[in-house]
DNA sequence: AATCTTTCCAACCGCTGCGGA
DNA sequence: TTCCGCAGCGGTTGGAAAGAT
């Protein structure tokens, strides 16, 4: 399949010849300032010659000149476009080589969308493509309700590294992606990934995180306001910063805990599997005895993790996919620092997670062993497994595919017993986490403690507090509250009579309101009765303030 | 074979930053 | 200092091809 420029270019010529140049009103257009209707669409040959020829003699540039010398009835920016996409040399085109999607995966950990930049290290590579086969990519991974980043990512927290990379990546008066959305330049450390190579190939499914520093973690993947939820994306973004101000604690964590209501969807991994025609030295061995990354314990945060809803299902209808980088650390490293093999204070909470992750693994081996992608399908197909035998002993029924990820009851159940004073909307994202995901590397996040506090952001010191003070240590996993789910989100309503609590949460609420409302919660409203009624009675629903959000988000 | 769905990609649009007047 | 134009960037869209049913 793999279509090609060339190809695609062949046929948008062949179509093009037909409509001629002068037939310029059939792509649409727009008068210039002199009353010359500029083409819009597909460019011709003739037009590419054109443009190719002004280039060679006028050099890049001064696009709005194009039009102007040259006669090309295009407005300038279609000019560099034209050029810069398919024209000039050198250019580079077919599919991407599995080292390209590599470091574009890299890339993207570091950068988020900065595509133009992510282009500047792929010579011969346009951001436009770039941006293209991304889309695709986290398409497929949503889909599949995968994260996006893969397990051997590590951090490198040193300042040295920070320094260099600072210096080097990223220019004078350039931001680093976590700077871009929080104007915020903390010592964040860059996010590097461990290179997949191929020396790799006998990688578990259990890559050690040797390099993640805790305060790293806390200082990006929670505590940075910004760091672990930056979208790099557009609309829910800009409301969600729009609404920034108004969650003084949850930061970006809101965002992330946005629900999944499908995150697995029916598709065969296999069709998945090949659809991604990735053969990543990494390899998912069956045979090891990691459980499941996911193995329940965290069930529904997977897609969560993406720090995106499933593609598959829109919510709402109008819910778009929200580009993460790998500042979707909150999630995306719930997911993925709950891959690595639990170090053996943090089996227990393994151990206390449902007991599907052998027979999922031994159903889920991936056939080809071939590469991280395969795994990640792998490990979809074990979740979805999971997932289904977790169904069978659920009663609840959640809109979409909420049933999928029956973690609610447990955490209902269990919610209790925390005693937790601060709300679970109160509670930090990183106490959340904290709770639900094992250690890493051996290291507790309880025991990660807030000993780089200038790096980190207002607020965070908030956040700290509870990551001490939450211990998980013994806990089951599964008790965790799942707040990847609104219904989560709502759940509990003890803690709304504290008042700062409830304060806050009131002020979330808004800032929710403001984020899901059109797109969520006329979804969620569309709960069964029944489970509408068990959740709202259980979640303490009556008083939860999503009722106070605009009719159309009220639940029944 | 027909129809529907998904994937891919080129191109457009809006926004932002920068530099010059 | 402000305004304006330009270049560049990132998000989104629309259409064609490919694949699935």
């Amino acid at each position: 399949m793999n279509r090609t420029t060339n190809d695609s270019d062949n046929i948008m010529v062949s179509k093009d010849q037909v409509d001629s140049p002068s037939n310029e009103g059939s792509s649409g257009g727009s008068l210039t300032g002199g009353g010359q209707v500029l083409k819009k669409g597909p460019w011709t040959s003739a037009e590419d010659a054109i443009l190719v020829d002004y280039v060679k003699k006028h050099g890049e540039g001064n696009w709005n000149a194009v039009q102007k010398h040259s006669g090309l009835s295009r407005c300038g920016k279609s000019c560099r476009l034209r050029w810069a996409n398919h024209l000039r040399p050198n250019l580079k085109k077919g599919a991407f080589t599995p080292e390209e999607e590599q470091l574009i995966i890299e890339l993207h950990a570091r950068m988020g969308n900065k595509w133009a930049r992510m282009a500047a290290q792929l010579p011969g590579r346009t951001d436009n493509e770039i941006k293209n086969y991304w889309n695709t990519r986290i398409k497929r991974l949503q889909r599949a309700g995968l994260p996006l980043y893969p397990p051997n990512l590590s951090y490198q927290a040193s300042s040295e590294n920070q320094q260099s990379q600072t210096a080097t990546e990223y220019g004078h008066g350039e931001k680093r992606p976590n700077e871009l959305l929080q104007g915020n330049t903390s010592d964040l450390p860059d996010v590097m990934f461990e290179s997949l190579n191929a020396h790799q190939g006998a990688l578990s499914y259990a890559p050690p995180f040797p390099d993640i520093s805790v305060s790293s973690m806390l200082t990006q993947g929670f505590g940075s306001q910004n760091y672990g939820f930056m979208n790099p994306m557009g609309n829910r973004m800009k409301r969600f910063r729009e609404s920034e101000t108004l969650l003084p604690v949850f930061d970006g964590s809101v965002s992330s805990a946005l629900p999944t209501f499908q995150q697995f969807s029916d598709e065969p991994s296999e069709k998945i599997r090949r659809s991604f025609g990735l053969g990543y030295p990494y390899d998912p061995d069956p045979s090891s005895e990691i459980p499941t990354p996911f193995g329940g314990a965290v069930p529904g945060s997977h897609a969560l993790s993406n720090g995106n809803f499933s593609a598959s299902r829109p919510l709402g209808g109008t819910v778009k996919m929200e580009l993460p980088s790998l500042q979707y650390s909150e999630t995306d490293l719930s997911s993925w620092f709950a891959c690595p093999s639990p170090p053996p204070e943090a089996i227990d909470s393994y151990i206390q997670s449902p007991p599907a992750t052998a027979s999922v693994q031994s159903e889920c081996v991936s056939p080809r062993n071939s590469g991280l992608l395969d795994a990640l399908l792998h490990e979809a197909q074990a979740r979805k497994t999971q997932s289904s035998e977790k169904n069978s002993s659920s009663s609840v029924v959640a809109p979409g595919g909420m049933a999928e990820s029956s973690g609610l009851p447990l955490c209902e159940a269990e919610w209790e017993e925390y005693n937790d004073p601060i709300s679970p909307l109160g509670r930090p994202a990183a106490s959340v986490f904290n709770e639900c995901t094992p250690p890493v590397s051996g290291v507790s996040l309880d025991e990660l403690q807030p000993s780089k506090e200038p790096s980190v952001p207002a607020g965070s010191d908030i956040m700290l507090e509870h990551v001490s003070a939450s211990n998980m240590e013994g806990r089951d996993i599964s008790a965790c509250p799942d707040f990847l789910r609104p219904d989560a989100l709502l759940g509990g309503s003890d803690w709304l009579e504290n008042s700062q609590t409830a304060k806050e949460y009131s002020t979330l609420n808004d800032a929710i309101a403001t984020l899901l409302g059109e797109d969520l919660c006329s979804e969620f409203k569309d709960v069964p009765a029944g489970a509408s009624s068990t959740l709202s009675q259980g979640l303490g629903l009556d008083s939860c303030p999503w009722n106070n959000m605009p009719r159309a988000c009220q639940m029944s």
